[in-house]
DNA sequence: TTCGATAGTTCGAGTATATCGAACAATCGA
DNA sequence: TCGATTGTTCGATATACTCGAACTATCGAA
């Protein structure tokens, strides 16, 4: 299993976070996470494959959306809003209060 | 020649604008759209392949971001700046204004 | 301490999408 | 009408996504 690296504040670029949010599931799952804050990953949509949601997970973290911590067996998910807020003041909000 | 098809502003979805703006090259495109205005696609990055700036105009024009139209051998391009608006309120601002 | 259950990751194959050169289409001016 | 300019489309290769299967890690119970 590879070490779960987080990417520094500073290393995290526009680009990357809005590509990791440009995709219904991954979009589905931040709107989740700012809802109810800390969660599994098996909190989500059950009908998609859970190495399809690893895949998802991997691409929201590395572009420096989440952070994702081991406690036992599970895998504990929140936003890192506060890295969001200072790099991109504002995006998340106008994001998670978007339509659609 | 396929026509030059937008979709109606209700039919803009943020997962295709937060698709479209999650490539370097694409966001270039909508940063100097705003700060320029009307452009021809040469006005950009030249050293890459017209045939691949082809394709970064149509996924920004199918998403819904700009609006194209011929004008003699020319396509000029603009920001959807008011439907984005109506549609994602300060979601063009917060990017445009963001760091990186 | 071993077995089974739970939670996720990794691998591999098929599919989809991106990139870019080359050929094509449309328009304008000489 | 010819050439120059502007951009699209096509086709091939490269990269990324999806999902089942196999694997790893941890916990609780026998």
């Amino acid at each position: 299993m590879r070490p779960l690296a987080h990417p520094d504040r500073e290393q995290i670029t526009l680009t990357a976070v809005l590509y990791a949010l440009g995709d219904p599931v991954r979009l589905e799952i931040v709107r989740m996470l700012a809802d109810r804050g800390e969660l599994c990953c098996n909190a989500f949509d059950a009908s998609i494959p859970k190495s399809t949601m690893s895949h998802h997970f991997r691409i929201l973290r590395e572009a420096g959306v989440i952070y994702k911590r081991k406690e036992g067996t599970q895998h504990l998910n929140t936003l890192r809003r506060a890295d969001l807020e200072k790099k991109f003041p504002g995006l998340l909000d106008v994001v998670l209060t978007a339509a659609e």
